[in-house]
DNA sequence: GTGCGCCAACTTGCATGCAAGATGGCCTTC
DNA sequence: GAAGGCCATCTTGCATGCAAGTTGGCGCAC
């Protein structure tokens, strides 16, 4: 009955694609309503209650549950419901602290390629920062706060790190509330165009101990400006 | 029927500690079989044929198999089965660098920690380094890695930063066979110690530019001897 | 002998049933 | 009136049934 199947036998051709399932469609509804706030940090709901919301049943929403608990958004409190989590300002801190070292090792790397590659992810940020500068020059938050994401995101991948882009991308996923709020905040965004400036010069110097500390500085620099209006504005959850 | 909990109700009393369930029996027993190479990368198995072994039906397997895909430990192929990962040389790059942002960043923040802190953590890092030491005149290889292990872990569990802590506890999940492998093919083992020594000293002077960096070298250079090791032995997937 | 196609077996996706545990309200008792 | 205990209800944990999709092999045709 139980077939031993060959250790070398290779992945079986198909490129092994799934067709997006219902826990997938429950992980990103679920996702999805906890980053706009239909789901609130504290609620806490029901796999069943959920489930009869999405038109499913309890098991891909179960599944689905597991995941994001997995990605910290969620925790299962046993035959209590599920919990939406909040962050604390300490959670930013540990956050920060994730993104200075993979960010500031992503930016040694990209630092660190050769010179076509180089200055093609140095042009592509700098569009992005030039994005942020027109933005910020016509005070229009949403566009600067979507370039800076670009920015970000930009500067990991290009690393050609799937596991540290993965990394920050949980990292986002749970900090997106408190991203979208603080964005309202802070008042010194003209600054990061500065500090982005300086990283892609940098990163086209080949400079990467330069890259490193300057990604590292930018981030320390917006997280001291960050913590104490969060604090101060009295949101010990998100 | 669908009552809503208030989001304000916090927490109730009980601290949150689930027992363990099967789904977590099953976890730490796949963890393990990976580990041990019971189930060797390439292997192929069904859930039905691990629920029967483990004495379970297929649900908490299915559940603990989806964990285990998050950790990037197993591929669940859709209908096909579940197939245990292999690492390329190519993954344990990607794992290096993971592993050179997060302990830089940890001996960063265990360095800019107050003196009594600093002095405890430097010298439990200090024991560490001394049995491996030992364990390097005695040519006893075990020793040498669990010592050597608990270092890096006390590295980056003593800066206090769960997420961090979280992150390299999957990362040495994921690489456990390839240092169980590389362990015997190293020869450079001695020079570690001196490495050792030197980010404890860092640490205990409070630099922590050098704290980072020298964990930076120490990890880089080890990736060095460790990679070509790998690629000449021709171990394309461990 | 070779190649093609059908089919049977096997696999996971998902729904649902049942059981055990937690919670909150109601009733009883003082 | 207040407090404590019992019970109904709600919740997840887990088992299992059914359906849909994939695979490999067997048999048939040439």
């Amino acid at each position: 009955m139980a077939r031993m199947r060959g250790a070398a036998k290779t992945v079986p051709a198909q490129e092994v694609e799934r067709r997006p399932s219902l826990v997938d469609d429950a992980y990103a509804a679920l996702k999805r309503a906890i980053h706009d706030s239909s789901f609130a940090p504290g609620y806490q709901a029901s796999e069943q209650e959920i489930a009869l919301r999405l038109g499913m049943s309890r098991t891909p929403v179960h599944e689905a549950v597991i995941r994001l608990q997995e990605d910290g958004l969620v925790r299962v409190l046993s035959r209590r419901g599920v919990l939406i989590c909040a962050l604390a300002p300490e959670d930013m801190r540990e956050i920060y602290d994730v993104i200075v070292a993979v960010e500031g090792r992503a930016a040694e790397l990209l630092a660190s390629l050769p010179d076509a590659a180089r200055e093609a992810v140095a042009s592509e940020l700098a569009d992005y920062t030039e994005a942020m500068a027109c933005a910020w020059q016509d005070r229009d938050l949403p566009s600067w706060g979507q370039a800076d994401a670009r920015f970000h995101r930009a500067l990991v991948e290009r690393a050609g790190n799937g596991r540290m882009t993965r990394i920050i991308q949980t990292i986002t996923d749970q900090s997106h509330r408190a991203r979208m709020l603080t964005l309202k905040l802070r008042r010194e965004l003209g600054a990061s165009v500065t500090e982005h400036r300086a990283i892609i010069d940098a990163i086209r110097l080949g400079d990467s101990a330069a890259a490193q500390g300057r990604v590292h500085d930018h981030r320390l620099r917006a997280r001291d400006e960050l913590l104490p209006l969060l604090e101060s504005f009295g949101l010990k959850h998100l």
